[in-house]
DNA sequence: GATGAATGAGGGTTCATTCAT
DNA sequence: AATGAATGAACCCTCATTCAT
């Protein structure tokens, strides 16, 4: 019934190495990123490292995929609820969607995946399937619902639903991997959605609908 | 007024190393390049390359340095002409700027930027001011005149600039950093670029024209 | 009486220790051996290893010592019979050491005995004690009889079994310790033996002996 | 003309490592002989070891085909003469033989060679190339003469060349690579040799000849 | 100005050994 | 008796940097 203690400890222990380890790669970077940091931090030894992972590179994709699996996360779902008008739908998916990819954490991990996506593309695939890719297809769904309820004239739902989250990242997205700004604030945030939302309206709403505001439920 | 020989020896020097540099730089990016690499790539010795640069690091912040200067080439003036349509000259501006953004090297210029941006902010902000910023500055001043001529109906011109490119940037932009895909051919640049005309003319066309085509000229 | 149940099963476990480690230590030599490796093979951990031997190079001086107590087997003693001619004796004799030494076995314990034989003389000592000097002298004692018998004839009866022992390795040995060569075919050993029985007896045989000495051929 | 002296001093530099190298690999065997054993016995640096070899098995390797190159100097030549008996020649030679191969650097480094031959059989090769095959060779083409002269009647030279040096070695060669005993004294090398001698001429000397054959025993 | 030998700190990794459980 | 996590020293190797020539 009970799982054995020393099960339980050595994954506690993993867990912990990973942590760390996540934090240094965070701050440094795959490559500038010693194992000797890692384990000084950890308060253990090199030797300790290696008795959970089999090398650096084991241990820095181990990382990433519990990263991935992390993402995963439903930023979406909640909102995308058809019990609202869509521009509020939007606006809360947007904000939502930029709050996660401002985060400090997925903005250091997604430098540490483009500095080595050349050397572990593998990895940056795992990433884009599990975060960017499922985002969109969830809110290509919702396109798809709102289209059928006539709330949007919408043609090709994966290609607006690309649209509104590139409209939502514009340029903030880039300098802040430039780490040319901070993590924008949440009236930042709220004004660049709004502006996204409003052009994506102005673009596919659907044009007799008074407030572009689904009428039924 | 004539320039001591000696010194156009050594910055033809200076200029071969930095073209070596900038090669290495690209392809390993700054922690996995050598200062032996590039020195046996040049042809010459290490001592050498430090008696033109005090460290790897200046030698690293020269070449973004210089590459900045390289970006500010008018990727748009040509393109922004009143002459033609505003879908045309969107087009034509998109196409361009994809073609840009998406090349061999400047892609592997903003990985190692966006990899080293923590580590030198200063080069990432060069880099922004000479290039993403100088364009959208330059989109947004064409905003401004259509939008004058009642071809557009905007009101926020750079905000819409801003809109613009991240829509024609899309997905796209995100899986070539992570080396998802290789530099996208023409045709899908041409379509990207197509969307987001339509989607921006849809959003802010003047809604009284017919071809949404300024009809002067 | 009885040995108490629990000493067996530690005996037991100690040998199955000692077997996996003659494998490890035969394929690897002793320093690329690692206690990491007979521990895995064993199905055991490292701790157990320690329970039995206190250090590697226990392990290895206990395997050392088992194997020598392993070569002395009679390799000879059933071959050296006065019932039949002194050639066919020392072909059998001769075929019999050869395999013997030619075994995948036995050349891997030398190997590891000439590599280690610095470190760890009285190793070495053990094994020539029990193998090749126990060899020779049985071997001088049949040639002692041998002569006595009129069949040939001999002074020095150890120099002559040396001689006949080295004459029956050849080169050979040589080229299998240096990985030169496989285990040679029994065609090849019966070849090499005949080779040396002919010229011990050239140089030995009684010339006017019918009894002793084959005579066809 | 001159060689340029910054060649000689770095080919001096590069001899001195060697040497050194050499020295540690047959105190210590390869695996055991560390980098920083040979930098710190060297009085310089890890690094520079690295500057002239690209890895320790470059070193060994280089350090072993030079070995390969000074063993085959002429142990034989000078004494293959057709000028005296056939058993003064033989005696010279093999106490040439054994003297050579007795030393403490043939035998270190022998030792070396089989225990490493598993991992690098080409080193091993070009050791038996370069040493004990040509040794055999040369003698067989003086056995070649001899017989011709009459002064021998043996039939397969090569056979009797190596039937000859395994004579000469031996037990002795045997015992002194399980560092049993150290190098034997020349007299013990002179009885051995003169047994080995007394042996061959027995099996296979002229019977009538009275040139090259002693006519005692 | 150019060289390239030399450095030494630090990289990732392995391994015999210990010890609390 | 058995475990296996932890250790830390040592391993081979790389690299930015210096300096005498």
């Amino acid at each position: 019934m009970i799982e054995s203690p020393s099960i339980n400890r050595r994954d506690q222990r993993r867990e912990a190495i990973l942590k760390i380890a996540q934090e240094v790669f965070l701050e440094e970077g795959f490559a500038a990123a010693s194992m000797s940091t890692i384990a000084a931090r950890l308060g253990g030894s090199k030797g300790t490292l290696y008795n959970y992972f089999k090398s650096k590179d084991e241990l820095f994709s181990t990382y990433i995929q519990e990263a991935c699996s992390r993402i995963a996360e439903d930023t979406f779902d909640h909102a995308l609820t058809d019990d609202e008008p869509v521009e509020v739908v939007l606006q809360k998916v947007g904000e939502g969607l930029l709050s996660h990819i401002y985060s400090e954490w997925a903005v250091s991990n997604f430098k540490v995946l483009v500095a080595e996506s050349k050397r572990a593309p593998e990895l940056a695939r795992a990433f884009y399937q599990a975060g960017p890719a499922i985002g969109r297809e969830r809110l290509a769904a919702y396109f798809e619902q709102a289209a059928r309820r006539g709330a949007l004239t919408v043609a090709d739902f994966g290609r607006v639903a690309e649209q509104f989250i590139s409209l939502c990242r514009g340029d903030t997205h880039l300098r802040i991997l430039l780490s040319l700004i901070d993590t924008p604030s949440p009236e930042k945030i709220r004004a660049d959605v709004a502006s996204a939302v409003k052009t994506i309206m102005a673009a596919y709403g659907a044009p007799n609908s008074d407030v572009s505001c689904v009428k039924n439920t």
